[in-house]
RNA sequence: GGUGGGGUGGCCGAGAGGCGAGGCAACGGCCUGCAAAGCCGUGUACACGGGUUCAAAUCCCGUUCCCACCUCCA
């Protein structure tokens, strides 16, 4: 079996082949660290940390590097509205991100460049492309450095566009370049941007431009060619597309498999700052869901679909999601948590699929269903086996609730105080039942869930559970 | 205007020529003292109009609506 990805280069899903056997290099852009993140920006690093997962558990190594733009207009703007530095306002972000990815369960990257840590490399690229006639300094005195879309003929073969049919590019005046769609590398010294964001190179003081940072890192961490380069839809063009225009002209080959995900849209257009349509997640814990949920809820649908954000839909998947809790639950109290097994031939295909989660979780379900049925049952040991089988599956997707990732507050020192007293209750309740005074046996019941504490009665005797 | 992707049952969401993915909700049944959880069963869905085919949600043509990108964007 081999892994199957949609290569947006060629519009086609291909057999993935590794550069190394065993070994895979992927590229991941990350965000520009103007705000926190929302849902939509998750998405995108469960998507990836899903397919980093599958790649683990197939037994790849993953060299798995994904930036931190933490220069750019927005950011200096940010910087300037705020009266901070650009750096303090670009790294209280980056740290909002580290945190709620990990409140996800998105591993930590290989490595997270930052753009301003590799202005050296960036510098190296492009006196490359200025040395291979790809590139030049405004005539203008400016200190800006284009790239020269007209000498590279294959530039729009990734977005599948003429060049005469695209709209100039604006990242400088028009009059510096010698193609309206030419783009910056290297932009010269703004007097009404902060002073400190301004290094000194060949062409004069100034910063990178955007899309040349991640060639850069691309080089420094992966090499002239690497694996996978993937990003949001909305990166496809121009960033993605400018990024192979520099890497191929300054000889690289550069990514061999391009990965975009689609976006996530609220109300009828994607979720985005400048649109002000915008959820976190702290929103949505502070609406009474947890961080696990909202992972189930993102990587439900194929990563190549839309998502419309809905409430309800959100609230159906924690839902779906709880159930497969409650199986795991209810099998580690009768046979323990035993150990993460093997994955179903079912599974697997879809994975392999192209990233096929819908279909891997209908595999997921099926085996939950007849599972619980063993448990009803009774067949421990049969129930043992589906657990770890189980267990494998919510494991490449990150959703194992046995995961330290997701372990709960229940398993603390607080709940085994309570344990002991629901004990209590609950051994008057069983009294009761056995004398069949149902009137009694249902008081204690009532009075332990107005506490919160919901009693349901199993073949192996009563079990509690806080309810959510 | 140019380039892509879509419209699937009450809701979410896979599938992409022929066995009704899966989940949520609903209804019926089993289990239960009653519940809860679970299991079993029920629904005749594929934007619209044509066409190709023994067979179309899936292919072709047309219509329509929606989204993304072409400007900073996951």
């Amino acid at each position: 079996m081999t892994l199957r990805l949609y290569d947006t280069a060629t519009r086609s899903v291909r057999d993935f082949v590794p550069m190394t056997p065993g070994q895979v290099g992927i590229y991941l852009c990350g965000l520009t660290v103007q705000g926190g993140p929302h849902i939509g920006h998750l998405r995108s690093g469960v998507n990836y940390d899903v397919l980093r997962r599958w790649f683990l558990r197939s037994g790849y190594t993953v060299n798995f590097i994904r930036n931190i733009t933490d220069i750019d207009d927005k950011v200096l703007v940010k910087a300037t509205e705020q009266g901070k530095p650009f750096w303090a306002v670009a790294y209280a972000n980056e740290r909002l991100l580290s945190a709620t990815y990990l409140k996800l369960g998105v591993l930590p990257p290989t490595y997270e460049p930052r753009a301003t840590g590799h202005i050296t490399e960036m510098h190296e690229l492009i006196q490359l492309l200025i040395d291979r006639g790809h590139a030049y300094p405004a005539p203008d005195g400016s200190g800006d450095v284009y790239f020269d879309v007209r000498s590279h003929e294959e530039y729009g073969s990734l977005s599948g566009q003429r060049p005469d049919d695209m709209e100039p590019a604006t990242d400088g005046p028009e009059r510096a370049k010698k193609d309206p769609r030419d783009f910056a590398l290297w932009k010269g010294t703004k007097p009404e941007e902060p002073a400190d964001a301004n290094w000194p190179s060949p062409w004069g003081t100034g910063r990178p431009g955007w899309h040349i940072e991640c060639s850069a890192m691309c080089w420094r961490y992966l090499g002239t060619e690497f694996d996978i380069h993937g990003g949001g839809l909305d990166l496809k063009f121009p960033h993605h597309e400018n990024e192979i225009a520099q890497s191929h002209a300054a000889g690289h080959p550069f990514a061999r498999y391009w990965v975009h995900h689609a976006l996530l849209n609220l109300g009828g257009s994607k979720m985005a700052k400048s649109l002000g349509n915008v959820i976190n997640l702290e929103s949505l814990v502070e609406a009474g869901l947890r961080p696990v949920e909202v992972r189930y809820y993102l990587l439900a649908p194929h990563y190549r679909s839309v998502i419309d954000y809905s409430q309800e839909a959100l609230e159906e998947a924690a839902a779906a999601y709880r159930r497969l809790e409650n199986f795991v639950t209810r099998a580690v109290e009768l046979v323990g948590p035993g150990v993460i097994g093997e994955v179903p031939d079912g599974f697997a295909e879809a994975m392999d699929d192209d990233l096929n989660t819908s279909r891997a979780l209908a595999v997921l379900h099926d085996v939950v269903r007849d599972a619980n049925g063993l448990l009803a049952a009774g067949d421990l040991t049969a129930v043992s086996t589906a657990l770890s089988t189980v267990r494998a599956m919510l494991d490449v997707l990150g959703l194992d609730p046995l995961d330290a990732q997701w372990a709960s507050t229940q398993s603390g020192d607080l709940t085994r105080v309570v344990d002991s007293l629901v004990a209590l209750a609950l051994e008057q309740r069983t009294a009761a039942r056995g004398r069949k005074d149902w009137a009694a046996a249902d008081a204690v019941r009532d009075q332990l869930k107005h506490a919160g504490i919901a009693v349901e009665d199993t073949p192996a005797g009563p079990r509690w559970t806080l309810e959510s």
